[in-house]
DNA sequence: TGCAATACCTCACGGTCCAAGGTATTCATC
DNA sequence: GATGAATACCTTGGACCGTGAGGTATTGCA
């Protein structure tokens, strides 16, 4: 039987990563993140808030972000800053994410030593 | 802390995008795709029989494979093939990979022109 | 005989994302 | 000024995935 289990969506560490390259360009705040993302994926890729807050505060906690509260547009919002470990973070994040689309692009093709003898 | 936790490895839902592309070549057995994987991304993604053989045996109850014990070099081993549904599976998957991939790219080259300083 | 590799399987665990809810403020419209 | 939508922040519960560790049995090699 074919279940009712949604399909899986290739996203594990998307969200993280988006998050920091976002925020490599110019503080944000957190709802302006969301439709950040949105925004620059042209709307491919969506996270909600649920997604989003839990991985600025552990971001944060990690030293990766510092945050602010602060006057944008006359109203009191927090805004989220790189640290130069998240920066660093970007890069590995960044790096680990083209190695894996590269080996997987390679699977994909159907590369040539894939094939492990059956006999 | 920095780094009590494990780097977010984007790996979600690869495995099963890769077993259906492997069994779209030829029918193959567990260990052996366990295997399959590493050869055909050259040794970069690697999934323990944890991983894979649970995901076997769900998607074979979704009717995306078949499977079939099987005298192979005078051994009794669990073959599976590729069903049509398996195949339509791979075609809709290996697309949304594509989509996020591109997405993601697409993300990760916004404006990168501004200084990365405080606003 | 002993040991490694093959081959299959299961389980508990930690982690991620999602849906759904809660609170409070601002703004447009009536 | 009342009403509702949008903004803005947050938490919780659940579903699901991949990991690591374990179990069992067979085969091949030294």
């Amino acid at each position: 039987m074919s279940t009712n289990r949604k399909d899986i969506d290739f996203l594990n560490g998307v969200p993280e990563l988006l998050l920091l390259r976002l925020l490599a360009r110019q503080p944000m705040y957190g709802y302006e993140l969301v439709q950040g993302i949105r925004l620059a994926t042209s709307g491919v890729l969506e996270f909600g808030e649920g997604c989003i807050y839990p991985i600025l505060h552990r971001l944060e906690a990690d030293g990766m972000l510092c945050s602010a509260r602060e006057k944008v547009s006359g109203r009191s919002r927090v805004v989220y800053r790189l640290t130069p470990t998240g920066q660093a973070r970007l890069a590995t994040s960044a790096s680990r994410w083209a190695t894996v689309v590269a080996a997987v692009t390679e699977a994909l093709r159907g590369g040539h030593g894939a094939t492990p003898e059956l006999g």
